[in-house]
This record gives structure tokens, C-alpha cells and sequence, in this order.
DNA sequence: GATGAATGAGCATTCATTCAT
DNA sequence: GATGAATGAATGCTCATTCAT
């Protein structure tokens, strides 16, 4: 597991749990309010909770806390899209089935998706590998739900659209200043699943 | 314009443009390997070619910097759009030439792209605003060139579809490190140019 | 005696005894490593066998440990000095002999000798005091064998021998990278005695 | 020369040298005191008559200011040593006088001489290889006068009574606490360099 | 107009020490 | 008696900004 790699001098694991829990709600409200480099290391532990020094006893470094926070992130958008996923029958209506509610954990998880947008790239190269490698893992699975629903679809075909929904599911986040004046997430939802069917073969 | 808003206390607006595009040509290069927040402004005189005590001649603060080199970077953007839309008629042959020239453009200017990604969310509200300005105004050409393309698009369907070529562009750079591994970039823009004709009505 | 000025939470004396040794034993491995200054109480614990909670029931300070470490440096190479003194008669020979064995156990402790340079100065006068003394205590026997041995010399005579043979054995030590590399241990000695024996009267 | 090592982001060499000899002086004031480690940069600073921002416009890190000092001390030792070397014919008289003015500065320079041995270990490899050549510099320039006063000397022996003036000269530094108890500065030269006379051949 | 030395608020991080369990 | 989680004052260092020359 990745939080593995991320050391600390508390040895019950369990309470590293706990407080690195605490931390990444903290980290995210902060975050989304002022970006990581805005945010100081103390704001973080008081918003978390506990006092500078308890911080560092569950974190070596500030990224540390970018990381646990990038990580929980993807982790909690691929459980889910992993579930809706994992519900439905390789057929067309259900694929519309599951854009649709990705569409919607996008609207609903907006801001923490700005976050992955624009922090991620203050990660080390390691663990930006480690984070990107969740991102692709999140596409591949769109892209063989679509395989599976759509058979006539060729590889590159199927792994281009999963990633065009993908994208257009974080622009509803990313370009939200934009589109969410001219779209309700109803009109969104329903105008890109029109444009992924006609694109889809039969 | 724009760059008037940033105050400088040099009176020669000839020099003052001199001195702005060679800051920004260094910023840029600067960004581009860093980032804004890790670029020190000391760095940015240097890679611009003079002193700390002249930077602060031609601008009032380090987020000024940032947001000439935003600026600049959409209106090169901007300028070559508006180019390769004015040059065509309103088929729809022209239209893919329109986009493909787009995708072209935004291959070239990859690093660029990447830069209003990651570090316009730290300009002050005004100034951001005024950058998103340029950015709508961006969408907006490409919508009304599908529209005079295709004018059995409605309005609503236009926007949409321009917004999701506008940022399939920037897909390009964002994502690079996934996309530009499985397509070239005729390949990318073939496939997207496919999908893009299938949504389009006849 | 020394170590009882130092409080300890605990009653069991037997145990304070047991426990301070494991201490001692552990700070020399560490503050010859690094010094009393880049040594945290922590790595000390932990060097030790026990938690950090545990070190603190039987020190007050991190200072503490430096003097408990210092002081029994001290009582090491004075019993062992002391043990050479008393077996041997008062004749030039066997001055000949303590000298040599002084040197030799120097040898033995070049690195606890190293802490005492280098960081007895970091504790409080009080205590640098209490160690001072024992070192006062060491030049004092040297002094006493002297006289003892060599009946002609004066007092002062006495105490300034006494302090270089003192000193001669630490510098085998404190500049051990330069004298070590052109003598061995038994050129040292032999040079040394020969000239300290050209000093005596006869 | 070594104090190049050490970057300093002001051009005006002269400046830099005016601007490092007072944060030398500082510096030497405050770790007599206290020592290094107890010393923070924002007293080094202020002892210096800067700010602390100033003072990391001339050094790197703290360790700088450390090596700065320790060079300082050595250059001074050295520079006052050659002088008095230089000026003597080489005769036994003329040696006695070297050793007397050795000891002598060694009284004037007591607190220095005692940041070098107390403090020098703190210096990172390269750095403290650096000042210990100049030690090994010095005390070959107290062997080769020794050498040349008294040709009837073995290298060896040269080498080890060369050391041994230089270690006594330290010794009234930092033994001070109990060797100026009991022996005036004049006293203490005359009793060892008779132990000298008594050790040199003839 | 250009320069670069000076400033000090601000930040990440450490670590000796305490105390509830 | 032993443990180890919690604390926060302290510290080294950075960097945007100013201003005298």
C-alpha cells in the first residue's frame, strides 16, 4: 500500500490511521481554499486538529501530506466508479448507466478534483508516478467497461473515448467557472452521453 | 489592454514593452521547469537578462509576472487561433482544418498550456478573471466557427462541442505522460477528428 | 558521590544502577558517532533498550546524560590508573612503567577521551566542575608517582611534568589523524619516555 | 584561499570581505560564550550588526560561519608564527625565543584557541580537513625551526618535540582552570622550555 | 533608468520534555 | 515502573520587496 511508504514515529497503526484521517480532511478544506503552497504546515495541523509537533509525528515532510491527500482522493473516486462499474451488465444502457454516475461523482467531488489538477505536480517524482498510476488505472477501467458494452469498438478507439470521458467529467470541475453558468449537470450529463452515443459504433 | 493594468515606474512605454517580453520569455522558461511558486523572482531577472532593482521597475509584484506570462501565452494562443479561422470558409472540411491547425497549435505549445493549468488559479481574483475572459473569448470563436460550419447545431450543442475540442487540445498537454505513449500525434488528432464528425449532424 | 546528585524517579538504587549503565553505554556509541549536540534523547533511549518515557525516570535533562557519560569516562581511566600506581614501587623504572601503561590505556579510550574534549564544556558549571575535579584528581596521582619516584624534583616541577604526561596521552587522541599516522603506538611511548626521562634530574 | 569556498550571493568582493570579518568577529564573541551550538544565526547576525537576512547574503549555512571563524583563528596563529620564525637566525637562543613568543601568543589568543578545539568537529569533512592541514602546517613550521636550531635532531624526534610545544601552548588555554592556578604565563614558559633545553641533544 | 545590498516576516522542521495510561 | 503520544518553543533558512546610490 502506498500510505506504506509514508513514515512515522507512532507505532499504533491504527491511530496513524485516524489522525492521517484527520489530516487529509483537514489538508483538503485548506487546499481547496488557498492551494498547497499557500497553505502552511501549522494551518494544516490545527485545521487537522492537533498541534505542529503531532503533525510531524505522522509525516516527514509538507508533500507528505500532498501525497496522503492526492492518494485518498483517487482512492475514494476508484472505489466508487469501481462499484458503479461493478453493478452492471456489459450493455449499452448500462454504460450510459455508469458515465452518467461518474459524471455525478465528478460534480460532487469538484473541488478535490481541482486539487489532483493542480497540486499533483508539486509531488516528487515518485510518488507523481505512484498518483498517476491510480489516474490510469481509473481509465482503464472505463475503458474496458466500454469494450465489454460496446464489443465492435477497436482498442485505441475505446481507450481514446475513455479518456475523453474522463476529461470531460473533470472539466466539469476544472472549467465549472465556464460551463456550470451555461449547463445544469442534468443538461451536461445528458448532451455528452448524446455525443458518446453517436460516436459509439451502431 | 491588459497589461496596462500592471503599473510600472518607467515612463518609455516602448521599453517598458522590451523589458516585459524578455521577463516573460524567462518566466516561461522558468515556469515551465518549476513552476511559479518554486521560481524565485531574483531567477526570473536573471533569466530575463537584468537586475532584482529592474524587475521591480516594470512591474509592482511577483503575481504581476504571473499574469503577463499568462496573458501572453493566450494571446499567442488567441492570435493563432483567430488566424486559422479567418483564413477559411464555413464547410465543414474547412472546420476540421480549423481543428486539426487548433490541435497542431496546442501540440506546439505544449509546456505553455500546461503553465495556465497549474499556476493561473494563484492569480488574485481580477486579474484571473481577466485571464478566464480570454479563455471564454477562445471557446467562443471556436464556437462560432461551428456554427457557421454547421448550422443545424444548436446553440447549446455548439457550446458544448467547443468546449470539448477546446479541451481535448489542452488533454493533449495535460496528459501527456498517458496520451502522447499510446497515440502520435496525427493519430490523436485523426481519432478525435473522427469522433468529433460522427457528432455532428448529416 | 557524583551520581547521586543526579534525581531519579525511581527507588529501586539497584536498578537506577542497572539502568544508567545500559545508558552510558549507549550515549558513548552515539556521541562518539556524533557528538552530545546531533544526538537526540531519543536515539539515546533507544540505544539504550528503553522508550523515551523511561529514560526520563531516571534523568532530568538531556544534560544528565552527559555528565553520567563524562563522569564515568572519568572513573574509568582513574581506577585503571590508579590500579597501575599502587602496584608498583617508587623507583624510576616503574615510573617508566605506570607512564607506559597510561599511555596504553589512552590508546584504549582515544574515543571516550574525544567526548571529554569535546563536550564536557557543554555542561553546566556546577557538574564541570565535579568533573574537573577528577581530572585534577588523575594529574594529582601522576604528580604524586613523580615525586614519589623522583625524590629531587620540585613541586611545580612535579605538577607541570605531570600535566604534559597527562596531556601527551590525550594528544595521542585529539590529534590522533596526525600523530597516529607517523608513529606507532610503541614509537610514540618510546619517544615520549626518552624524553621525559632526559627531563628528570640524574 | 579557502574563504572562496564559501558563496556569497553579494558581488563587491571587498564588501564581502568587510561584511565576513565582522560576522567573525561576531562570531568568535558569542561562541566563546556559549559555544557553537548554543549560538543561533540570529545572534551571530545581530552580534555582527546585520540582519539575519543580510547574513545569508554572505554565507550558505550556519557551518560556513563556523569555518569562516576557525579559518580566521588559524590564519591569524599562522601569519603571528611565521613572522616570528622568519625573523631569527637559527640558534638554540633564537628557538627559545620562537617557543617563547608561541607561548605567549598561545595566551593572548586563549579563547580562540579553545573554539578550534572544542568547536572544529562540527565542521563537515572536507571543511575540517581543510583547517586541519593548516594545523599540520603550523606545527611543521615549529618542526623545521627546531630542525634548523638544532641539527643534531632526528626527524622523528623533531616531528614529536614539535608536537609537543604545540599541544603545551594549547594546554595554557584550555587547561587553564587549573594550570593558571598555579603557574604565572612567565613561570609556565620558563619550566617548559626548560624541560625542552633538557630534552634538545648537547 | 539600472543596480544590488539590505531587510525581516514567514516557513518547514526538530526535539527536549511531559503525562495520561 | 514502563510506555509512547502529544506538545510548542526554538531554529535555520528563504525570498519578495525596498531604496540609496
Amino acid at each position: 500500500m502506498s500510505k506504506d511508504k509514508i513514515v512515522s514515529n507512532i507505532k499504533d497503526q491504527e491511530l496513524v490511521r485516524i489522525r492521517r484521517d484527520q489530516m487529509i480532511k483537514g489538508a483538503i478544506t485548506l487546499f481547496k481554499e488557498k492551494g498547497f503552497h499557500r497553505t502552511t504546515t501549522r494551518e494544516i495541523a490545527q485545521a487537522s486538529g492537533f498541534s505542529i509537533g503531532t503533525l510531524y509525528e505522522y509525516i516527514r515532510t509538507k508533500e507528505d501530506v500532498l501525497f496522503l491527500t492526492c492518494d485518498a482522493i483517487y482512492d475514494q473516486v476508484k472505489e466508487r466508479v469501481e462499484a458503479s462499474i461493478a453493478l452492471e451488465q456489459p450493455t449499452k444502457e448500462n454504460l450510459i448507466k455508469i458515465v452518467t454516475s461518474y459524471f455525478c461523482l465528478m460534480d460532487e467531488l469538484q473541488e478535490e478534483i481541482l486539487i489532483l489538477y493542480q497540486e499533483a505536480k508539486s509531488l516528487k517524482k515518485e510518488t507523481r508516478h505512484y498518483v498517476l498510476q491510480k489516474e490510469r488505472d481509473m481509465v482503464s477501467m472505463l475503458e474496458r467497461a466500454l469494450l465489454e458494452c460496446v464489443p465492435d469498438l477497436s482498442n485505441k478507439e475505446a481507450a481514446l473515448i475513455a479518456n475523453n470521458i474522463f476529461v470531460q467529467g473533470h472539466m466539469w470541475s476544472f472549467r465549472r467557472w465556464i460551463i456550470q453558468k451555461q449547463y445544469t449537470l442534468r443538461e451536461y450529463i445528458g448532451l455528452q452521453v448524446e455525443n458518446l452515443l453517436k460516436t459509439l459504433p451502431n
